[in-house]
DNA sequence: TTTAACTAGGATAAAATTGTCCTACATAGA
DNA sequence: TCTATGTAGGACAATTTTATCCTAGTTAAA
């Protein structure tokens, strides 16, 4: 469904946003520890969450990353999803074509725009911050 | 969504539908020219699909590839995405979790599991009969 | 029986994705 | 000011996916 690199991004900015709620900077090495991925690789990703403007870096000791209150209030996973992967999951057609519209629908046009405008939605419609209070009551795992 | 590998073998799978019900055999050279893939990519996916069952190849001159009668008549999208991309894509976690399930849920658990099972039982109900024959009335193509 | 139109499949290459390593740079705190 | 703890980012390596090439084997039809 997403790319690798999704899957990090979102679990990662969840986890950020659950210690920006506390107050607190999550450093790539905790971020990395807490959801079990590549040191590495997961710096990449965060770097382009920053300058999609997302979320925030601080260098240095103390530093980390973390979400601003105002940015935390309106984050929606949709934009995490557009920042790493893009749009082309609810927007690309399902077999592939390029130019596949109600004009020149591939064969399973309507049904898959049924699927993608749910999964659209979904995307649009969770926010982080709700992400964020379900993984600090217990309720959702990042790990395993 | 889908891989590559999965688009095309969806898009030449519809069209030997649409070849067998005119009771014609359809070629690897058609095959790639009516779906614009590449040739040898496209027997490599083909060459599976009839490993799996799902199809029949004959070899030799007036050889090619077809879908007899009784299998056209009960095969469903599900069957082809699952042999080509296997049946992670509504059965995995979506943020690629192991573990995860009811009793130790990803954080997106919940909100992605309604979206795949419409996906689910969008490719489960959909028939490549009913693909075929939409495409021979020519309301939906494989091209562009 | 030869030829031409086919599929089968191994080997290899190209490209994209995923992952690692290393050096540079920033900065809080001793 | 020095040092330890951070992020930034370039270069590179491994893996997976996508695509190509070539040879072998099959068979209908001339």
């Amino acid at each position: 469904m997403f790319s690798k690199a999704c899957e990090y991004g979102i679990r990662a900015t969840i986890y950020v946003a659950v210690q920006s709620l506390e107050g607190k900077r999550a450093s790539l090495k905790s971020i990395a520890a807490e959801i079990e991925s590549p040191v590495a690789f997961t710096a990449k990703i965060l770097q382009d969450l920053v300058r999609k403007g997302l979320m925030q870096s601080v260098m240095g000791p103390t530093g980390g990353f973390e979400i601003d209150q105002q940015k935390l209030d309106s984050l929606k996973l949709s934009q995490v999803v557009d920042a790493i992967d893009g749009d082309s999951i609810y927007k690309g057609c399902g077999l592939g074509m390029k130019q596949c519209d109600e004009s020149k629908p591939c064969p399973v046009h309507d049904k898959f725009a049924r699927v993608r405008a749910d999964l659209r939605e979904m995307l649009e419609s969770t926010s982080l911050l709700g992400l964020a209070t379900e993984l600090e009551t217990g309720s959702t795992f990042l790990k395993r």
